[in-house]
DNA sequence: GTAGTGATTGTTGCG
DNA sequence: CGCAACAATCACTAC
């Protein structure tokens, strides 16, 4: 019912002057995103309870976002009474920046694997799109590369990758 | 009671 | 090739 948004004691410094350049490294320019995120949000849960597609694949974590999963524990940990979710993404992303490559390389292995996931649902998901009067078949094919279940080997991770690279880019 | 919002960045998918 | 929209979280707030 869209709320009177900002009202919330989460305080919200007002976003500053919205996303301070971005790094032109990757597009450039992000627009006034943020302003559309907003919309956007309400979209995606619109289709999460809405259940439109029921087997639509969620969009798997970002490096970013594994990281902030466990940043977010730690965060609470020293800072029980802030309850508010910006405050740990706004901490998040400052720390994230602030590691190196290698720091974040077993974040990213993570988020690999989530999209390996992710293109495995999409399989699905893709055939029953094509399919839409048809009832649902399944996938029988469970041919995956990955799969594994447990075991948890997380892939091989165990090597390590990160030798001397902790200096980071440029 | 439900759903939306705030903030972070990354990633994926489509045109 | 570039943009657009979405991924989790958590407390809160309005209708």
């Amino acid at each position: 019912m869209k709320v009177s948004k900002g009202k919330g004691p989460v305080r919200k410094e007002k976003k500053e002057v919205l996303k301070p350049v971005v790094e032109d490294r990757k597009v450039g320019k992000r627009k006034a995103a943020i302003e559309a995120d907003k919309s956007r949000r309400k979209l995606a849960k619109n289709a999460k309870l809405g259940k439109k597609d029921p087997n639509k694949p969620k969009r798997p974590a970002s490096a970013f976002f594994v990281f902030l999963e466990e940043f977010r524990t730690i965060y609470k940990q020293e800072h029980p009474n802030v309850k508010a979710v910006s405050a740990v993404g706004k901490a998040g992303g400052e720390k994230w920046k602030s590691m190196s490559h290698a720091e974040k390389a077993p974040y990213e292995a993570k988020a690999a694997k989530r999209k390996s996931e992710y293109e495995k649902l999409m399989k699905a998901y893709n055939n029953k799109e094509e399919d839409t009067d048809d009832e649902e078949e399944e996938v029988a094919e469970r041919s995956k590369p990955i799969v594994k279940d447990d075991e948890e080997e997380e892939s091989g991770e165990e090597d390590d990758e990160e030798e001397d690279d902790d200096d980071d880019e440029d």
